[in-house]
DNA sequence: CAGTATCCCTCAAGATACTG
DNA sequence: CAGTATCTTGAGGGATACTG
């Protein structure tokens, strides 16, 4: 990945794009991250990604230990199934989701709706004090970057 | 943008990649979501871009929305501005940053605090009950895909 | 079924020089 | 200062055929 050096930047963006930033990959992610655990021709046919690219993608994301390849019982075959790592991916992805639902431009897309598992209410995503618990509001938010922004 | 069709999977990830899935643009809006309005060479130097795909980038996403040309005074020139549309990105990047920095490889990024404007409390981005306001486990978060996911 | 192995092609990325 | 204009390159994406 990266024809762009990544690493130049020292921004945590540049980071995640290093390992996410190609065309297919994010999608890749969602597919496992939705569907759970999925084989080779599962992400194949759901993607329609041709099996070339595939191959080199998933073998990409098990070196990055995003996924982890399962061994399937009676076959020489695995299963690919989410790490912790691709995990805590879900709330930026669906972050995501939500923003392509709202200003996306195709009206025919498949709406994601979140929900709490437990009890089935509808959940959203916020920026929330992390000592009060109490949900803050995009304009009220700031950002501090640390370490020396001067530097190279 | 878009070598792949993004159009053809009905998905707002995919969406969404449509108009940020290449390797510079969310660095882009990164830079002018977490600096504020800036003006060409502002961006150029920040992130050592070519000028000449700095432009190019420019071009797309002023024609997707996403930033504004600002006319500045005295001047032919123009101050790239935030739209709401790349407002509502602020969230997301965010979450993709925070997964960076938990696991990305490089020791040597600057790190991100996301604060309370008013009242200076460090803020984290949650899943929250959109009625109750509870914070939601990551566990315990369930998504449903709206419209028939047989069709092509 | 789950991959390799090839081969091709396009376009994003990059460097650089020029201009009002 | 804020861009255009050109040119080159290499990797990402794609189609397809083959294999255990």
């Amino acid at each position: 990945m990266s024809i762009v050096n990544y690493q130049k930047h020292r921004c945590p963006i540049a980071q995640a794009l290093a390992e996410l930033g190609d065309q297919w990959t994010l999608l890749i992610v969602r597919d496992a991250l939705l569907m759970g655990p999925r084989r080779f021709n599962d992400l194949q046919k759901s993607l329609r990604i041709s099996r070339n690219l595939l191959t080199r993608r998933l073998e990409q994301l098990c070196d990055a230990g995003i996924f982890d390849r399962a061994p399937v019982e009676g076959s020489k075959r695995h299963t690919y199934v989410p790490t912790q790592k691709c995990q805590d991916l879900r709330i930026a992805i669906l972050a995501m989701a939500k923003w392509g639902e709202k200003w996306g431009t195709d009206p025919n897309i498949h709406r994601l709706e979140i929900l709490e598992k437990s009890t089935g209410e509808p959940v959203a995503i916020e920026f929330v004090q992390t000592v009060g618990g109490k949900v803050v509001e995009r304009h009220d938010i700031e950002v501090v970057r640390h370490g020396n922004p001067q530097e190279p």
